[in-house]
DNA sequence: TCTGGGGTCCTAGGACCC
DNA sequence: TCTGGGGTCCTAGGACCC
């Protein structure tokens, strides 16, 4: 069956079919997920306020129940909020990704055991494919789930089981607030589910951000239930297709569907804030030699060669002193992914791009123009197969060195006289328990 | 005095997500 | 003093083509 024509719109082939098959998407979701890592491997972390915070210690990315009882909001800047941290005795951590994304993979590969269908949405939340079943089926199945996963990798989840991927996405946030559900929630009855979505603010909808919310309460529409019952030319003209795909999923038709498939990457980036502002073009080209070597692994990583970069640098939104952002985006010769020859073209970029100046805040490289080796236009002029040969090689062993002893144990150089204040501060760091030996967890016998 | 129409491709910017 | 990083998709507008 085609794609169906729908207000001005092609909408997918599910569509329709989600009509006649009433198919159930369940998300699970990892509460507090980079809390309940630390948690893991710190037990008397529990039942106390505890916070995470983003790269170079920058603001608060996740917090625990306790913390949030606080009042410690998301995305606040941590100096802001450091007083009444100390005062409260909140455990602080700088984010130790080795670990979550360990642990990640752990609980990815216990939910895979329950369905044939996954999509591994994010870092602490995946879409499963319920197999058909009745309402207890499903209640015992996520009860299992719940339970494996917590016994196998510590990490506490809460379901949302539903008809779209959306619905799914309010199940699993009322299952979180509300503990007497056991950490599931099943949306299916139509009376049922529009009680419940009369009580969802607009902006607690999966695809509906701050600035529409801001424009759909002043229209007037302030939950999701009168979302789901806005008129849809309305919705197609003020927050488009997407916001009408939205919609539709709210009245239960599925518009995204499940992508068990992942999709090929379309741009690979590598950037951070600095420690410390940077004003001189030496320590900008260091770091961007290091950000580029980090995104140049995750290409050939991922088997892609990219055929365009674009660096950019900024001063930062915030603070006093005169502002200057830029990019620039380069074309290149022949789609690459050698490390050496990505550092020469952007360093190149980066010397049209600098004014000196400035107190620079951050930099970085974009990729783009992904391709597969296969797919990869050939060049009359390029190297000779001996000579890429040899390029594949090394690079093949500068990625097995950094993999085995550590990213950055091989890395390319350029010349710099000062110190390396540019780097990010992480203050509060755990270990990186499960993917590093030296720093593996103790355990004293009494 | 009078100067087309329809299409594709690319990019920048804005919205969103975790 | 101190405000993350890495993604996605959609739209509008410009360049270019016949």
């Amino acid at each position: 069956m085609g794609p169906m024509f729908i207000s001005g719109e092609w909408l997918p082939v599910s569509f329709i079919s989600s009509r006649v098959s009433q198919t159930r998407v369940a998300l699970v979701d990892c509460n507090n997920f980079y809390v309940s890592c630390e948690r893991v491997f710190d037990p008397s972390l529990a039942h106390r306020p505890v916070v995470v915070l983003s790269n170079n210690d920058g603001c608060i990315i996740a917090r625990s129940e306790e913390a949030k009882q606080l009042g410690i909001c998301m995305g606040t800047p941590f100096f802001e909020c450091r007083a009444h941290i100390r005062q409260h005795g909140v455990q602080v951590f700088s984010s130790n990704y080795a670990l979550y994304g360990d642990m990640s993979a752990r609980v990815m590969e216990i939910l895979q055991q329950f369905s044939s269908r996954m999509e591994v949405y994010s870092i602490d939340e995946a879409f499963l494919d319920c197999a058909r079943g009745s309402r207890e089926n499903h209640e015992v199945w996520a009860a299992q789930m719940r339970a494996r996963v917590l016994r196998c990798t510590g990490i506490p989840v809460s379901i949302g089981i539903a008809s779209t991927k959306t619905l799914a996405k309010i199940a699993a946030r009322i299952a979180k607030k509300r503990p007497e559900r056991g950490g599931v929630c099943i949306l299916d009855s139509c009376e049922d589910c529009e009680l419940l979505l009369g009580a969802i603010a607009v902006e607690d909808i999966w695809g509906i951000g701050r600035r529409y919310a801001a424009m759909l309460r002043r229209s007037g529409i302030a939950t999701a239930l009168k979302l789901k019952h806005a008129d849809d030319g309305w919705v197609r003209r003020r927050l488009t297709i997407q916001g009408l795909r939205t919609v539709m999923e709210l009245r239960g038709i599925d518009c995204i569907g499940l992508q068990d498939m992942p999709a090929p990457a379309r741009g690979i980036r590598s950037s951070r804030s600095f420690g410390t502002p940077v004003e001189d073009l030496a320590h900008l080209r260091e770091a961007l030699v290091e950000y580029i070597s980090i995104a140049a692994a995750k290409l050939r990583s991922k088997g892609l060669s990219a055929s365009a970069m674009q660096v950019f640098i900024t001063t930062g939104r915030h603070g006093a002193g005169p502002q200057y952002n830029n990019a620039a985006t380069l074309t290149l010769p022949t789609p690459g992914d050698y490390t050496p020859d990505l550092i020469r073209h952007g360093l190149n970029v980066l010397n049209r791009l600098y004014r000196p100046g400035y107190r620079y805040r951050k930099i970085g490289v974009l990729f783009t123009g992904l391709q597969t080796a296969c797919e990869r236009q050939l060049d009359l002029f390029e190297d000779s197969p001996a000579a890429d040969e040899r390029k594949k090689c090394f690079m093949g062993a500068v990625d097995a060195i950094n993999a085995r002893w550590g990213r950055g144990t091989v890395s390319f150089a350029v010349p710099v006289g000062a110190g390396r204040g540019w780097r990010m501060r992480r203050r509060f760091m755990s270990g990186r328990y499960t993917t590093c030996w030296s720093e593996l967890p103790m355990v004293k016998a009494c």
